[in-house]
DNA sequence: CATATTATTAAACACTGTTTAATAATAGAA
DNA sequence: TTCTATTATTAAACAGTGTTTAATAATATG
């Protein structure tokens, strides 16, 4: 056997837990993975596992940066609307937001698991700051160019980006927490929030 | 020994165990909380615990609830001002924003685990909605003061309340996330957050 | 064919939460 | 006080969890 092939296997078989693990995690989320539950299913012994993976916590990392990868290929540079900036940054986070839907399990532990899991998932997070940066100078320059076409007002552009990606967090864990909610739905309640974002509702300005 | 001095010694029993699972969640966090571990601590066996306490989750029910309170108990009525009523909003959440940093662990666990713990913990959520609509009701009346007396534009006012609610959510859990902030600097981050809230970004409204 | 490498597993270890049945301690009644 | 009934406490086990060790089976390479 070659050294490919061989290589070949081992990935397949690699790929065959992963399989598994995804199933159940599918089915009973990231806390309902255990891996006998995965050895089970796959007809193999525990101890298998640790022939392929370090730990548990790899298999984990795994999946989880495939669902956190396919939430961050969600933001990607959408159609330019030099009359309606507003329009084109809310399509940016609905974009992300409903990309973060899809994959509630992976975006949640990426998000808020200080504990065994991403404590040294490195790589993953530089991937996800490298990308939110990115956006996040995206979101500036267009909230700035809105400011220059005299449809926004004057404002710290990066500081008004920031607040608009930790109040539309704020909206996904909603969404995420009241599950069961229909699309149309969704789509209804990401309109409003930023609606009532974009316009604010002070009038006098100068006053703040 | 009377009655009254048996439920006493009970109730003493009691809070001795969740006073030692209060100093292992404090040190390890609400998952490095286990029945032996408190069992250790105040010198028993591990089975003395279900003579107390139906189950672990209430313990930790009882302990998150306690912690939840406290937020709950932050959202008091707030000085009114007449002239200013952001201000009026500001210092509401300001308040609920600091109690729920206080008390991340138990904030957290209400907030988003839909898993073992707080399936049944009805009690518990009834107070929140309740309280929180209540809030939610006084935040709609402020604004709608607002509004009546020209200093805010024309808005759905429960929608806007909500859009608040929301953000400030997200504003939370970014705070929570990014630990070892220091106390000026979360004043400063809820100062700015809510300025570009109430102000909004658009100029011509009536165009959304 | 023999050897070296790789794949796989049985068994154990140290943890979890929880239950059962037995025992120790104490309360109230005679 | 003594006896009984109640309550408090525990030892031991069960069924889980992740992980490691050492032995074995399978396969590749010389």
């Amino acid at each position: 056997m070659t050294k490919e092939r061989q290589l070949r296997k081992q990935e397949e078989i690699r790929s065959i837990i992963l399989g598994a693990a995804r199933d159940i995690i599918e089915k009973e989320g990231i806390k309902g993975l255990s891996i006998r539950k995965i050895t089970n299913a796959i007809e193999y012994s525990p101890a298998i596992i640790y022939h392929y993976f370090k730990d548990k916590n790899e298999i984990i990392e795994t999946i989880v940066e495939e669902g956190y990868i396919r939430i961050l290929n969600s933001l990607t540079v959408v159609e330019r609307n030099e009359k309606q900036p507003e329009k084109e940054i809310k399509e940016v986070f609905s974009n992300y937001i409903k990309a973060a839907l899809d994959n509630r399990d992976e975006y949640m532990t990426v998000m808020l698991n200080d504990d065994p899991i991403l404590k040294q998932r490195t790589t993953i997070l530089k991937k996800g700051i490298s990308k939110s940066s990115k956006t996040m100078a995206l979101l500036s320059e267009t909230i700035k160019r809105g400011v220059e076409q005299g449809r926004f007002s004057e404002c710290d552009v990066e500081l008004t980006a920031q607040v608009m990606w930790t109040s539309a967090f704020g909206l996904i864990m909603k969404l995420m927490i009241e599950k069961d909610i229909a699309e149309d739905q969704i789509n209804a309640l990401i309109e409003t929030h930023f609606k009532t974002l974009f316009s604010g509702i002070m009038i006098r300005k100068e006053e703040l």
